[in-house]
RNA sequence: GCGCGUGUAGCUCAGUUGGAUAGAGCGUCUGCCUCCGGAGCAGAAGGUCGCAGGUUCGAGUCCUGCCAUGCGCACCA
């Protein structure tokens, strides 16, 4: 038996060493301009316009709206409808009887179709003219920055809240899946219409804080030569040394360590540097700041507390004030200001209503806050008291985007994330040793509600075949052709083009692929599911990849070679589009 | 125990809102560089969609009940 010839992708020469390459996440973001929207109509539009009219003359009702399908089967044709199934109760009849009726109703030529069949139970089959089809890829190269652009939000505002980490410490992982889930979600907002603000809340007020103060005291004083005593809850990470080691740089005065309101601001100020650090290195940018002290120096906590109480929802028990969050749905009151031996605090959900109410105040008739699923609990207690105040805030606000938790493993182990125990990885971590295109990448190309384990040891390791640099190189590919051909691609148009030619079954799968991008933006924007782009994305590139080695662009008869540019121009800004919606750089070449 | 999720290929996960023969990546096999970049392409193997009922022309998808699993159930945030 011969020896087996050794696999290619094992041979160096074959590959360039990865230290030369140069990371296509050093790249800068690209920032999307808002062109106004445009409702492009594109040919599946066009048919499910001619299908409902068809529909209307055979007695359908007039808001008929015909569900069109990519049949999973290439051999069933580009479209596929159900319309006759579900038009056969109304009707009366057969579905295959009204099938035919529908096909005999319709203006065919007019919407690209070539040929109509019934299969199954009543499945109406069309095949469109592969040059119609073609002819939407024009849409593309006109207006690119439009392209799958929808005007759903008509330019009303939303907020969408995310990372909202506790000054207290770095950002981990999962604050990471949110930056990337709520980064996403808002420019996919943003692609649909909506005048959307990016916000992120700190918890700069509260028992944390104080735990924060006291741990950083603790750590100044041990400077000054004291035992070493964290307090009970405190923090026990190397930063709080750190921070304490600067503070007494900086406050020779307070060498003792005694003034306490001066240490937690310091601390806190210099967390909250970090964190914006953190996620300036993840291409994040926040439109506003909310700190949870200044619902208290506003008398916004008060304005609350005195709003609920009026209500006739709160009542005093055992020296505490509760709400009665059970009037709406909650499974048990919840304290509202813990009695006297206790501290006589308000506990965190009072200023969470107040920030609420002030989202709506504040012209946000839809708000979107995107947390980790251990915090579900918050979501009945913070409508319940919005719902309490009754001044006018619809139940469902605000709206929840739940994102399961990241486990990390490192070392073949999982590595428990505690801040308090000093134990974790940072968003920063995470970035440096993958690259923050393939960190963004991880996180979106999955439903936020399902698990992530986010081994770092493989994500490093395995970097050289992440699915991110198939997509990335996609697009290089694409950029590449118009490199070597000595094209200005941004001159390419269809002007005198016949894309009938673009007849091979690797061209139509592409074009088909391409032209789905509109519908998969309004699914992921409905949905709040920006995993639903990641998709799409390796969807196309594995589409753009069999097509560019099935087929060469430069070289073939003019009457080809113009047609192919435009497929190739429209694929590289297809994925240049998906690319930027997740926040991840499309580069030239790789 | 209660609430919110999740069980789909060896592993990690999609599944177009109820459609036709359930898909991808990684891993495992077999081929393919004279070529617009092989960071790629073509193909193979691999499935009782957790289990059992129900709804209907039709269920991975919807309803019920189990089983497994993650998170949460504080006068913490």
């Amino acid at each position: 038996m011969p020896a087996p010839r050794p696999r290619p992708r094992a041979t160096p020469s074959r590959r360039r060493a990865p230290q030369r390459r140069r990371r296509p996440t050093d790249a800068r973001p690209v920032p999307i301009s808002l062109p106004a929207s445009t409702d492009a109509v594109t040919h599946a539009d066009a048919l499910r316009a001619e299908l409902s009219r068809a529909a209307r003359t055979l007695g359908a009702p007039d808001d008929v709206s015909p569900i069109l399908e990519r049949p999973r089967d290439p051999s069933f044709g580009d479209w596929a409808t159900n319309l006759a199934m579900t038009l056969a109760k109304p009707l009366g009849q057969k579905p295959r009887d009204i099938a035919e009726a529908l096909i005999a109703a319709m203006d065919k030529a007019s919407v690209g179709v070539i040929a109509a069949e019934i299969a199954g139970p009543g499945f109406l089959n069309f095949r469109l003219d592969p040059g119609f089809q073609a002819r939407g890829l024009l849409t593309i190269l006109e207006s690119p920055d439009t392209f799958g652009r929808l005007d759903i939000g008509h330019g009303e505002r939303v907020v969408v809240e995310f990372v909202s980490a506790n000054p207290t410490g770095p950002l981990h992982v999962g604050h990471g899946r949110q930056a990337a889930l709520g980064d996403a979600i808002s420019t996919l907002l943003e692609y649909t219409g909506w005048n959307v603000d990016r916000e992120f809340y700190y918890n700069d007020a509260g028992a944390q804080i104080a735990n924060l103060a006291k741990s950083t005291q603790a750590q100044v004083r041990a400077i000054g030569g004291a035992p070493l005593e964290i307090p009970e809850g405190g923090y026990h990470g190397d930063y709080i040394r750190e921070i304490a080691e600067r503070y007494v740089a900086e406050h020779p005065d307070d060498a003792a360590g005694d003034n306490l309101a001066a240490m937690q601001a310091f601390a806190v100020a210099a967390l909250r540097h970090e964190q914006d650090l953190d996620m300036q290195a993840f291409g994040v940018k926040f439109d506003t700041y909310y700190l949870e002290s200044s619902l208290y120096t506003d008398g916004s906590v008060n304005k609350t507390v005195e709003g609920l109480k009026a209500s006739g929802h709160t009542y005093e028990e055992d020296g505490a004030l509760f709400l009665r969050t059970t009037d709406f749905g909650d499974d048990k009151d919840r304290v509202m200001k813990k009695s006297a031996a206790k501290g006589g605090d308000y506990t965190y959900f009072v200023p969470d209503v107040a920030y609420h109410v002030t989202k709506w105040e504040r012209g946000y008739h839809r708000a979107i806050n995107v947390q980790g699923a251990d915090h579900h609990s918050t979501i009945t207690r913070v409508r319940a008291g919005l719902q309490a105040l009754n001044i006018g805030i619809p139940t469902g606000y605000p709206d929840y985007v739940l994102h399961q938790m990241v486990t990390v493993m490192k070392g073949g182990e999982e590595v428990k994330i505690s801040k308090r125990a000093g134990s974790y990885v940072t968003v920063r971590d995470l970035i440096d040793e993958v690259g923050r295109d393939a960190v963004r990448y991880f996180y979106l190309m999955r439903k936020g509600d399902s698990q992530l384990v986010f081994d770092v040891d493989l994500a490093r390791s395995q970097s050289e075949e992440n699915p991110v640099y198939y997509v990335q190189m996609a697009h290089a590919r694409m950029c590449g052709i118009f490199r070597v051909g000595e094209i200005d691609a941004t001159t390419v148009t269809g002007q005198g083009v016949d894309l009938g030619v673009l007849s091979e079954p690797a061209e139509q799968e592409l074009v088909k692929q391409l032209l789905d991008f509109p519908a998969t933006v309004k699914g992921a924007a409905d949905n709040l599911e920006p995993h639903r782009i990641a998709a799409w994305l390796l969807e196309t590139a594995r589409a753009g990849h069999t097509w560019y080695h099935k087929h060469h662009v430069l070289g073939e008869p003019e009457a080809i070679t113009r047609a192919r540019l435009v497929l190739a121009r429209a694929t590289q800004l297809g994925i240049a589009a998906g690319l930027r919606i997740l926040g991840l750089s499309a580069p030239e070449r790789m």
